[in-house]
DNA sequence: TTTGACTTGTCAATTTTTGACAAAAATATT
DNA sequence: AATATTTTTGTCAAAAATTGACAAGTCAAA
């Protein structure tokens, strides 16, 4: 799904219709709170998708993807990153990945 | 290029024959600190682009470019996005595009 | 072994993010 | 329309993350 991280809690709510009250206090969470996420006025935190998984069923992987895809999909957003920079971008992730095994290795 | 910001940095600094001290001073911060950002342990504050890009002589333009495609890769690389996620998280940054512009039609 | 360059550890200060509450606005119910 | 419910918005203190600064360390060259 293209939409933002926030889109989709909101659907998964309404799609099991509870209002942000009854899903805030599964998440444990102020309801307050909860409609900035949907609205996107504030992060999700990480640390909650184990929860949201179990709440509604999703394996934790799917989440997370949904989530991760939102995170950097914003990024790219607010950075105006071009098309051919975020190219540049994933060299530069596997280079760290290089790095990382170099690393390692010692 | 497809190096860390911190070594972009390590590159130019040696290049011009600066040492940490001389280099911090000119950013205003600390070498001890300046160590840290060339070796990835710390981030390079956004402010500073400015003053890197007049130091070196480099367009703000492209010192921003090394900043971004770094950041996005830092952030694809420790999140593990694949390059089919990576595709999503685009997708996802054009409908945040899309929705901006949305909002500013109102 | 002294000097200069760099690295590492620590901690307080700053900045950013979060949680919580109150109150307003919007929507639904009677 | 009046009331109840749901959602949104504003604010602020608490918590978390980042940064700046200093001290002490390593390392290499002279």
């Amino acid at each position: 799904m293209k939409t933002t991280f926030g889109e989709y809690i909101r659907y998964l709510r309404t799609k099991n219709e509870l209002t942000l009250t009854q899903l805030a206090a599964k998440l444990d969470l102020d309801s307050a709170n909860l409609s900035k996420i949907e609205n996107g006025i504030r992060d999700f935190d990480e640390k909650r998708l184990p929860k949201l998984s179990r709440i509604f069923g999703i394996k934790l992987k799917k989440v997370r993807e949904e989530y991760i895809t939102d995170q950097i999909g914003k990024k790219i957003y607010e950075t105006n990153c071009s098309k051919q920079l975020l190219r540049i971008a994933e060299e530069k992730a596997e280079y760290r990945k290089l790095l990382n095994r170099k690393e390692k290795a010692l």
